[in-house]
DNA sequence: AAATATTTTAATCATTTGATTAAAATATTT
DNA sequence: AAATATTTTAATCAAATGATTAAAATATTT
């Protein structure tokens, strides 16, 4: 093993272990020490490499809202595709990806909450909607009502089961073999009641 | 001032204070000094009064639970409403409620996600279920699909804002007043959605 | 092989935090 | 007024936490 492999090896482990830690608890809750553990090293390589467990914590988390929000920006500027086009591409994108990272929205909105300098430098939201073809569509099929309500439930309807699944599960209502196969069924379910909101 | 004014008062003091703390932080990251110097009082009586920060926020959080599901039980219930009513009253409920309080689901859910041991006891969520009207006039009308989705949709539609507004209004993509403006709409729009959803 | 560089470890530290306590202050009862 | 009860305060504590450090181990270079 060379000095690159072992250097990207220890210094990933950690970076793994707190995304993966980070995403379960939130800053607040979340140890070094816990953080350590789930890398498998000792808690002063974790210094060794990043400095400080909020230097940490900021790479991951500027990576997660890269990976929350980044989705959207090659759906929503394209112009060369139809808003049912871009709804499915929304819809079938979100919903698998978060099915790997069921915690990620979750996450991402809380620290944005508790800390909103989180967004102002790090992810050109404004610009999702300064350059959305999106927007335009919507405004042209529904200019009497804000496209902002039409964003937000695309977006909502997507997010929102990952959100509160903790809830339903938790509650028994559904289990997660029941809720996966609804996930599913929301890829296709999705732009079909998009369009009838834009229609109504 | 007797005795007994002073005496809720004093507790009273603390719970709002907590109230309003461990909503905007969270449970780890709020320190029991942080909730003695919102209540204006020495950080001893938190324990004198309450024990222990975890049993303070255990109050809060039974409390706070019940605020965001509470609302839901007499209208899902109702076998005298239409689905069209129970929508209306879900969206104006939820949209006033929340607008009072708009950090409630966020720190709801949060906490029932980094602990979901919150839910199994203290609020019957699964009764929700298992008594609801809306559930079943749902599944009249869609009996292709599962009612669930509905359920989520409409709690969603309604939620999904106030949970997504910190990014919006934190990246400058909407300011406050135009969101309030928004969500006022959504009470009429809303069940407009629902039920075009429910035809499609 | 020796020197040098990098990584890792165990131990330690300063600070913070939730909780406790003795004493003082205030309120209530007799 | 005196005794008793309740509330409040300032001080203190033990444990936990993020960070540091000297030394050891390992890897690389000469």
């Amino acid at each position: 093993m060379t000095r690159k492999e072992k250097d990207i090896t220890t210094e990933e482990k950690i970076k793994g272990a707190a995304r993966k830690v980070f995403t379960q608890k939130g800053y607040a809750a979340t140890r070094t020490r816990d953080i350590a553990e789930e890398a498998g090293i000792n808690l002063a390589l974790l210094n060794y490499y990043f400095r400080s467990k909020e230097k940490l914590f900021e790479l991951v988390m500027a990576e997660k809202v890269g990976e929350l929000f980044g989705m959207l920006v090659p759906v929503v500027v394209d112009h060369s595709t139809t808003l049912k086009t871009k709804m499915e591409k929304i819809a079938a994108t979100y919903i698998d990806t978060l099915e790997k990272n069921p915690g990620l929205p979750l996450f991402v909105l809380s620290e944005i909450h508790r800390r909103p300098e989180w967004l102002s430098q790090r992810v050109p939201i404004a610009d999702i909607f300064k350059k959305s073809s999106f927007m335009q569509q919507v405004r042209e099929k529904r200019p009497d009502i804000d496209p902002m309500h039409f964003f937000m439930n695309a977006l909502g309807l997507c997010v929102f089961p990952f959100i509160s699944s903790p809830v339903f599960i938790g509650a028994g209502v559904i289990n997660r073999n029941d809720f996966k196969k609804l996930l599913q069924e929301r890829k296709s379910l999705i732009p079909v009641w998009m369009n009838a909101m834009l229609k109504a």
